[in-house]
DNA sequence: CTGAAAGCGCTAACAT
DNA sequence: ATGTTAGCGCTTTCAG
């Protein structure tokens, strides 16, 4: 590896004069700096992260922390983080949360300390007291994604106003027999997003004066398949069938759409259904959906955290994020009463 | 941040002493280890990898470059590397190289020109002749996973073999006339994994005395709407219709499930469908397919580079990647020839 | 088995 | 605007 005396040396500079020249710190002039660059770029020099970071105790790097890496939220999220960073010249470190208690503290106690991050993004990680602390302690620039965390800057989309857009979307096409697709108190990991999703579906209906039928709160966990198999029990059951079903997730309500149409009932004229996320696979299911453009919430993170980096402001507020009702061809009016079979 | 001195104080050592018993390199009495040990514990020192990469030319972390981070394959086998990768104390730099040709530049010029990765593992990466002497260059183990590239070290599935199978499957229950959807020449990137999957597949007709049949022959791009319109071409057309699918992917396979769906034919009565990967959705849609474990194959990945760390031997040959047919509900005998609708 | 000390390659005062 | 120089916090000879 060519190091920075042999490009000093080639342009005629001290070692010094090169470090300014390349990193843009300091005053050079114009003559130096170009003779410096040529110099580099003919040598094909690029500056050692370890020394440099060494000595400056900046990295260029950016750790970002997930819960999950396949799954299509996390890994869409995780591109438009790697897409904006990149694009800054950043590189990125990733730590995965798993499951396994002793993987996640080791990240905490001993991954995240070793000094190889400028600043943390945390993924819609639910994180307790203490990790939040370690997380604090470490004195660099922490922005999560999904909270809110309210030691922590945090970017945020209101779930519960997610949910009553789309539950009002179902009201406003005529719909009062709702069903819901999601919540599951005892699953309600991740932020709460389950629970505030059904409260925002909860309030919707309030709000057009509806009582929710208990017979139509089916708990699923947040895949097809999940999805699939709530919506075979609210249709399948003998009794007041629901018109509509709100699904608190996109892939739940893939399942539920393959449900229905398994079960015979064709959709959106028998039954409606929206879903939240703005998943991938909504557009050739017709989906229609509340999407939250999980790309843009990755790419903004990576932006307040580069903010947070070259300006040393405190700057950035909480935000709140958007979120836009897509309705494509799973929802239409209720049917009038006598066509219902 | 605590620092080695402030260990060595407590221990009543040297420095020196400090970072052979949290290293394991050189030898310590065990006495002197054990109050290392409980000084760095009680002072929550965890050693500055900035410091200790300088001096040691060591970074305790491993790159990894993707082409895609929102693709299941991808995504999926990064989480195989991911787990591995921390189970061993070491850290993970993405490197997700786009479609953005300046991107994708800056990546093999600069990024991994750092000096903050030990080891590299390239995953389905078509690299040209530049770029591979540019990783070579790096003086570091570089493994791809998905080849093969005579030049670098490759774990990698024998995709004409996995092809073959899935087709032969197919005859072995009588099918014929056999339509495959994928191949698209003209999109041939990712180690033609297209063009190979095709082989196989002719292969295994050759070896059967069939001749393909051009118009059995539809291209698709490897997604679940791109294998949906494929199937809709397949089996709208007038004219003999194939009794079996074989696509390349799970992803077009599943499209293709739909899409008979949709015209009315029943899967496998009517049509039996194979596909190819192992997707997660495989199970629920009781899709036959021919499994590659990609999550196998990122630990497999990851093993190999940290054997090539810790070892110094050039050690590991190319491995062929294992794979199997699980065949669930999506193929089944051909229906005896009067029952065709 | 342990300590002293010389760097690792760069950056950032401090001079000039 | 530029050069000199003292570290950054570890690891690793080299002695002992």
């Amino acid at each position: 590896m060519v190091s920075i005396d042999e490009v000093a040396r080639l342009a005629g500079v001290s070692t010094a004069t090169v470090s300014r020249a390349l990193s843009g710190r300091g005053h050079v002039s114009a003559a130096s700096r170009e003779r410096v660059q040529v110099a580099a770029q003919s040598l094909g020099y690029v500056v050692s992260s370890r020394a440099s970071s060494l000595a400056s105790g900046r990295t260029t790097n950016v750790g970002v922390i997930v819960p999950f890496l396949d799954r299509w939220f996390f890994s869409t999220v995780l591109s438009g983080v790697s897409s904006a960073l990149m694009r800054h010249g950043y590189d990125i470190t990733l730590y995965n949360i798993t499951a396994d208690r002793d993987v996640r503290r080791s990240v905490f106690d001993t991954a995240l300390r070793r000094q190889r991050v400028d600043a943390i993004i945390a993924v819609s990680i639910e994180l307790d007291e203490t990790e939040t602390d370690q997380l604090l302690a470490l004195g660099l620039p922490v922005i999560a994604i999904g909270g809110p965390n309210p030691k922590l800057e945090t970017l945020t989309v209101d779930d519960v106003a997610l949910a009553q857009l789309a539950t009002e979307h179902l009201l406003s096409l005529g719909h009062t027999e709702i069903a819901h697709i999601g919540a599951n108190p005892e699953f309600d990991l991740d932020f709460h997003i389950p629970t505030n999703r059904r409260h925002g579906f909860e309030r919707a209906l309030a709000d057009a004066g509806i009582t929710p039928n208990p017979a139509f709160l089916e708990p699923a966990d947040f895949t097809v398949e999940g999805g699939y198999r709530a919506a075979k029990q609210l249709l399948g059951r003998p009794g007041v069938r629901p018109t509509a079903v709100f699904a608190a997730s996109d892939e739940m309500a893939i399942g539920a759409l393959l449900a229905a149409r398994d079960l015979g009932y064709s959709v959106p004229e028998e039954l409606s259904i929206v879903g939240i996320d703005g998943h991938e696979l909504g557009e050739f299911f017709r989906l229609t959906t509340v999407d939250q453009f999980p790309l843009a919430q990755g790419e903004r993170a990576a932006e307040a955290v580069l903010a947070g980096l070259e300006a040393s402001e405190t700057s950035t507020e909480d935000a709140a994020l958007p979120f836009e009702l897509i309705v494509r061809g799973s929802t239409a009016r209720r049917a009038p009463a006598g066509s219902a079979r």
